[in-house]
DNA sequence: CGGATTTGACCGGCGC
DNA sequence: GCGCCGGTCAAATCCG
């Protein structure tokens, strides 16, 4: 990305009018002309001094270009690295996750470590007739919800449309709770378009950035995705896009190996609840690009050589 | 009036 | 064994 081209560094300054006026005016009074000289010594100096600027301005714009390069480059190996290490604990320990002083957060059941869900009915064995019966019909319901588990991040613009994450599935919200480690809500769904379908959903806001929505996907779903006339009719606002949106808890989810994390932006669509999977780097580069033209045009604002050459230019235009 | 949502209560796993 | 916490249930409430 080569900032030089986007951002007009010539800024016409406008001094080599300033000489020719210092030439004229060095005919009509020659006992100026000493002062002339001088003026037109400093101007040249000033022109000097601008192409020095452009100059650096062009070195710090590739290396801006540089290290755009190498931090998408960290980003991607972050990426894989974290997959790799997620499925390297996954497969060492399937059951819990690994111990150690920051384990508090990740004490939750087992069925969200994705493997055992069976044990939770297991534990009201010895209670009476009916949990035994209740914990029959539960289990295998439950080792088939394990079995599968996805996470979806995706970015909405209105902070206040609730937990509702636009998937192409019908969801009944069956729960809500606070969690320890979030101060937003986390609200549980289960899939109403087939009460037989054992998947579930939890919707909730990020801790770190309360625009984006963290749903997790447990299970898979034994039906097909809503059809586009279904989904209209249940909510006219979902798009083409969100039926693609919807394949997202079967494409992307992987076995008991491990969570797949995907980043969804949904906030470049037209419509505010439209989902839409959108590459990453793009906006980030438009944002990077306007921080680079501010923090130029503040630097260069900063400047006292450039005020004083832009000062020169506009008085000079002014005389004229 | 029926289905969806809300919300407080309850259950069970897990760490201490 | 106790308390904390996440997950689920079900009555109450809302809404079209």
């Amino acid at each position: 990305m080569d900032y030089s081209s986007l951002i007009n560094t010539s800024l016409e300054l406008k001094i080599g009018p300033v000489r020719t006026e210092a030439s004229t005016a060095l005919k009509q009074w020659p006992l100026a002309a000493n002062d002339f000289m001088e003026l037109e010594k400093k101007v040249s100096v000033k022109q000097q001094e601008k192409n020095a600027l452009v100059e650096e301005m062009n070195r710090v714009s590739a290396e801006n270009k540089k290290l755009t390069e190498v931090l998408t480059a960290v980003c991607e190996k972050y990426n894989a690295l974290r997959s790799q290490v997620m499925d390297y604990l996954m497969a060492k320990n399937p059951e819990r996750p690994s111990p150690g002083p920051n384990s508090r957060p990740s004490r939750k059941r087992k069925c969200e470590s994705g493997n055992d869900g069976a044990a939770a009915a297991n534990g009201s064995s010895g209670s009476s007739s009916t949990d035994e019966e209740e914990s029959l019909i539960k289990r295998p319901r439950k080792e088939k919800i394990t079995a599968k588990i996805s996470r979806v991040f995706v970015r909405t613009e209105r902070p206040n449309t609730g937990l509702i994450v636009k998937d192409g599935y019908l969801w009944r919200k069956y729960g809500q709770k606070i969690t320890r480690d979030n101060p937003c809500p986390r609200a549980y769904f289960k899939c109403s378009f087939d009460p037989s379908c054992p998947v579930k959903k939890k919707v909730q806001r990020s801790a770190k950035d309360q625009s984006v929505l963290v749903s997790t996907y447990e299970g898979e779903h034994n039906h097909p995705v809503l059809s586009q006339a279904d989904q209209e009719a249940t909510d006219p606002t979902c798009s083409r896009s969100v039926t693609s949106l919807g394949s997202v808890p079967h494409s992307n989810s992987l076995s008991s190996t491990g969570p797949t994390v995907v980043a969804l932006d949904v906030t470049k669509s037209k419509r505010a609840n439209e989902g839409k999977v959108l590459p990453g780097p793009k906006p980030e580069s438009l944002e990077l690009q306007r921080l680079l033209v501010e923090q130029m045009a503040s630097s260069l604002t900063k400047d006292t050589a450039f005020t004083a050459a832009l000062a020169a230019a506009i008085s000079g235009r002014i005389l004229h």
